[in-house]
DNA sequence: AAACGGATGTTATACAATAACACTCGTCTG
DNA sequence: CAGACGAGTGTTATTGTATAACATCCGTTT
């Protein structure tokens, strides 16, 4: 099951890399400032890059914080499960097969063919529980 | 474990019954083209209105879609899981508890404490899976 | 009476995403 | 070689989503 990976423009690159380099997840309005000054001026630019690099797998979509995260380990799945710390605004990808199935088990229940699955959990990561210990500082996103 | 409920003001039962009579998302602007004409003009409204319902678990926000759906049986959950046809725009709310308790599992393998899950799937419901048969009309989110 | 919480109104603004159209560039093709 | 084509980009404008900030109202509490 080999990916055909089509090569990167001069500006997809560079999303990656921003991405990649923040290592934590930004908004296509964040990527276009960091993009200014090097001929990228305008967010359909960014935008289009990100559908493309979405596309390839490279990146995905945080539904839930309208920002983008590079794939930690590029291997071409429908499906990223995402850890989001409410706190620190670390974000883990998971991978767990099993869950995908059960995912799929439950829906077609009922019928329905899932071609997309996201999953998001909003909480605190293990730093941030060892710290907080069920209350402190207010959740922030960074 | 009783849910204490705080009593819903006007405009608060208002847009429950207007999502619960849609029988589908609407986004809050949507709601605010409905409501025009009886004394709210602004979005703050009802997005006020709308988180204090999302608070209460009467309604929930589905975050791929940027809408909102009243909660097909409010229990008070902290996890909604939704398939959502992408052509037809049928949405329906899962509950499955192993799957919640699964995901906990998987989550906290990483010292992660999720306080809220969100899991939407998209495809093909039932009916348009029959109909569409491979390939079809283009999707829509109505 | 004064303070307070909860809801609302109002204006303005920030943030996210797309529409529509023109232009370039490399590749393929007749 | 000329022309068609696809992918990417630039540009301007617009739509859609959400919140900030501040003032008002009202019922309850003290
Ligand atoms: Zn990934
Ligand atoms: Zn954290
Ligand atoms: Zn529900
Ligand atoms: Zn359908």
């Amino acid at each position: 099951m080999t990916v055909r990976r089509q090569p990167l423009s001069q500006t997809q690159t560079r999303v990656l890399d921003l991405l990649s380099a923040a290592g934590r997840p930004l908004s296509a309005y964040d990527l276009l400032g960091k993009l200014r000054g090097e001929g990228v001026n305008a967010p359909p630019t960014v935008y289009r890059a990100l559908e493309k690099l979405v596309r390839e797998g490279l990146v995905h979509r945080l539904e839930s914080l309208n920002a983008f995260v590079a794939c930690s380990t590029p291997h071409h799945h429908d499906m990223a499960t995402f850890a989001i710390c409410d706190h620190c605004g670390l974000v883990t990808e998971l991978t767990d097969r099993p869950l995908q199935q059960q995912l799929a088990a439950i829906s077609s229940r009922s019928g329905f063919h899932a071609t997309r699955m996201m999953v998001e959990l909003h909480g605190h990561c293990a730093a941030c529980s060892a710290k907080a210990h069920g209350q402190g500082a207010p959740d922030q996103a960074h």
